[in-house]
RNA sequence: CGGGGCAUGGUGUAACGGUAGCACGAGUCCUUUGGGAGGAUUUAGUCCCAGUUCGAAUCUGGGUGCCCCGACCA
């Protein structure tokens, strides 16, 4: 059947991702645009979706025995300058307070763009003995970056997220808490938000700002544009030294404690946003979409008719309920069945209830998966409950493997520049292929074909090869694609 | 920040320098409800600040915001 869409039409996703990506958040009503340049408004829905990350996040930090704290949001300038590479690197994003009270200032307050140095003024007060290691605290917070280009939950002014900072007797167990971290958010990316990637070191020209070395989750969206969606950092001792972050250890002798940091933020969003979504709207995993299941009835003529489905509807609400599934009655008259089908689908629930005529009358009831739209299911009463939670996990299972299938249909081996250009012009996606380690030659080939290395994933090995640019001997195979 | 485009009710659009119109939405009432319901009625607008002009949505300058392409970034 022809649909004549009239209001809430949504654009292609296939057609135009940036546009579909826009649209999609404002329709399902994510989030909003704010009266502020580059800022936006998390409206309750979109936030729902943050709440439930942060939820599940917030408990798998807590068990790896991290705890959590909060420190100010106005940094000293004096003390984000400490840092050199970290002063360097964040000083053209920074928002600066230079009046208070109707009075300058006469030092002025950075917001914080990431807390590392308010975060190190107060370690170094507390850290004396090998005792007080590891000290391994985190908070959720926001962040504002003076962003020059904006992006709806991509790249935003201000946004929120939670920062991991660590402090241990040695660099081999900072390299422990790297890997730990590393492995949580791949977890959290796979087993939740079913989205797929690769994880690995960056490349000295893409680490942060006073790392010494940096990990990355890299996730692939629809248009073979990579984001870097969370990561951690190896500090090395370059934050305890200039923030004389020291411990008496053992042998009586005083030294520099070893760092690591680490991040996941709403940008997480975006990824989700694109990843799952398709030409009907969002498409949220259930492990954190905030309706898991939408009960939508089909009301027909006369009061006692439309009694019997309001109380069969809350009944079998109630029924899922009690086995923890959140779910939605939407019970608004003004809108058709067939209009509040269309508004779900946009929100991205997961499963769709219809209870009508026929549901009342007789045993069965009818499910609509958001996956697989264009099918029916009709699942006896009484196996309701088992078959909700069943049905919940199979669209879960289904998301990550479509999405792992469109990545691994877009990570492509090359040994030819030629072809790598070509992919790059193309397809996009991930290229894995040798490299020199070279900056020089990571540099042209980003300039060429705008290209750039996201990471030496965790498993690659040492091999014997020849560098895609140069030529020159490689040993190993490093992950590039165009970055947001 | 460099290059390009756009800005009109809540949303989408129209109007030669001369009456701001249409559709959707929203409000009220009635009839409807298994894939974006219908009728009646009401409602609301030229992004901001200057300038040109008898007269500006329209022309000029500046600002702001959004989108696209570059540089930067979680």
């Amino acid at each position: 059947m022809k649909k004549k869409f009239e209001k809430k039409e949504l654009i292609n996703k296939s057609k135009d991702l940036s546009d579909w990506y826009t649209d999609v958040i404002l329709k399902a009503e994510l989030a909003d645009y704010a009266p502020i340049r580059g800022c936006m408004v998390f409206r309750p829905y979109g936030f729902a979706i943050w709440e439930n990350m942060q939820r599940i996040l917030d408990s798998m930090i807590k068990e790896m025995g991290v705890s959590n704290a909060y420190f100010p949001l106005l940094i000293p300038y004096s003390l984000l300058k400490k840092e050199k590479e970290h002063i360097k690197g964040f000083s053209p994003e920074l928002a600066v307070v230079t009046h208070g009270g109707g009075k300058k200032i006469s030092e002025p307050l950075v917001i914080r763009p990431t807390s590392e140095t308010i975060i190190y003024a107060m370690y170094s007060k507390w850290i004396k003995s090998f005792r007080d290691l590891p000290l391994r605290i985190n908070q959720w917070c926001n962040i504002v970056r003076w962003e020059k280009r904006c992006y709806l939950f991509l790249r935003t002014m201000e946004f929120l997220w939670q920062e991991g900072h660590t402090c241990h007797r040695t660099h081999r167990e900072a390299k422990e808490e790297v890997e730990r971290v590393m492995r949580m958010y791949e977890d959290f990316y796979k087993d939740f938000l079913a989205i797929p990637g690769f994880l690995g070191r960056k490349s000295v020209s893409e680490k942060f700002a006073g790392a010494c070395d940096t990990s990355a989750y890299e996730i692939l969206t629809p248009n073979g544009k990579v984001l870097q969606a969370c990561s951690a950092h190896d500090l090395g001792q370059n934050f305890s030294k200039p923030f004389k972050i020291s411990f008496q250890d053992r042998d009586g002798k005083t030294k520099y404690v070893w760092q690591t940091c680490w991040g996941l933020s709403t940008r997480s969003i975006g990824g989700l946003i694109m990843v799952h979504g398709d030409d009907q709207g969002l498409v949220l995993p259930p492990k954190i979409a905030p309706v898991q299941v939408i009960i939508i009835p089909i009301f027909g003529k006369g009061k006692d008719f439309n009694q019997k489905i309001l109380s069969f509807s809350n009944q079998i609400k109630k029924e899922i309920e009690k086995k923890g599934v959140r779910v939605k009655f939407d019970g608004r008259t003004q809108y058709s069945p067939g209009w509040k089908f269309n508004e779900w689908e946009i929100k991205g629930v997961p499963l769709r209830i219809e209870i009508g005529k026929d549901e009342i009358s007789g045993k069965f009831l009818t499910l609509v998966r958001r996956d697989i739209l264009n099918e029916r299911l009709k699942i006896k009463n009484e196996k309701l409950k088992v078959k909700v939670q069943e049905l919940l996990d199979k669209i879960q299972d289904n998301l990550y493997k479509k999405a792992k299938k469109f990545l691994r249909e877009h990570t492509h081996e090359v040994s030819n520049y030629q072809k790598f250009k070509k992919i790059m012009r193309q397809t996009k996606g991930f290229i894995s292929a040798f490299w020199c380690e070279d900056p020089k030659c990571e540099a042209k080939i980003k300039e060429e074909t705008k290209a750039t290395i996201r990471c030496l994933p965790k498993k690659a090995i040492e091999e014997k090869g020849k560098c895609l640019y140069c030529l020159k001997r490689a040993n190993r195979k490093w992950i590039f694609a165009q970055a947001y």
